[in-house]
Formats: structure tokens, sequence, C-alpha cells
DNA sequence: ACAAAAAGTCAAATATAACTTACATATAAT
DNA sequence: ATTATATGTAAGTTATATTTGACTTTTTGT
């Protein structure tokens, strides 16, 4: 599974750490992390909440680039 | 967590049986019958193959209704 | 009315997302 | 040099998505 920058980049945007993101969808650190980093496979409530938190869509953030196992 | 109607409603304008959207996408039928009863919440990656199946993207399958938990 | 396909559901097993704890590295500030 | 924050990673555990197999109910076609 390949990196995901888009999420990486939109939270730069926002100014917000891995920490704030995991606190913010009620998951850890390591997990939110893991996800970035492409080492699995979350599920989608998890995405749409990373989403809200950061003002994006899950067509912004998870669509196209991930389709990559 | 809500039926997803969006999903049985663009599986109905292809003419797709649950058993078919399943093996398209390497899962069970019981897992597709679980995803648009609402039963629970599926992996992205397995969203983004369905969503491929039935030349949608997650915005118009997965988002905005099933935010509900 | 009958048969077949599709859909709904359930219990038990398996795979894996997510948690916990922990340690290491890098950067920035004091 | 030291403290604090952010990030990357890993082993072991827990929660839950998904499978398997089976049975029932609906729907559709003949």
């Amino acid at each position: 599974m390949s990196k995901n920058l888009k999420m990486k980049s939109a939270r730069a945007a926002k100014d917000m750490s891995q920490k704030d993101i995991a606190d913010a969808t009620g998951v850890t650190r390591q997990t939110i992390n893991a996800i970035e980093n492409g080492d699995y496979n979350p599920s989608i409530n998890l995405c749409i909440a990373i989403c809200k938190v950061l003002g994006k869509t899950l067509n912004d953030l998870f669509w196209e680039d991930d389709v990559n196992e």
C-alpha cells in the first residue's frame, strides 16, 4: 500500500499533529500514523471521521491514490 | 448504522446481484449484504473496490449517509 | 403451483484493524 | 546539554470485519 500524502498535506494545512487527529477521531496516534504510511486498511467510518476533522471529503483524501493494494 | 440505499440502487442500475458484486470484489455475498444493510463498517479498500465495480466514487456511495453510527 | 435465483440472517471460526506499552529518532526551544 | 513535541516502528493483546456453512424468506420466471 502506498502512503497517503493527501491526508498528510491536508493535516499540515490545518497545522495539526497526528496526535491531534487521533484525539479528534477517537483512535490512537499509531493508527493515524499507520494510515498515513499506508500500513493498513482503515474502516470507512474512520476515514469519514478523518475527512470531517480535516474539512475534506472521501474523494479528496481516499480516492484514486490508495487503490493499489 | 443506516442502510446504504445508494449502493443498493447503484447495484440495481447495473442489474447485478449481491453475489455478483461479491465475486467482482473478492468478498462473500454476506459481506455485501451486511454493508447494504448497515450491519457493519467496511474497510476503505473494499469500499473503493465496490465503487469501481459500480462505476461510482466514494463520495457517491459512502459520503454523508453512513455518517451516523 | 412450482422451481430457481436472490436476499436476509445466524453461529462459529479466522484474519486483521486498532489498542497498549514501549523504545528510538529528529526537530525546535530553553 | 536538556526538555518537550512530533514522528516512526514493534510485540503482544483485544475488538471486530470477514469467512464459512447453513437455513429461511422473498422475489421472479415458467
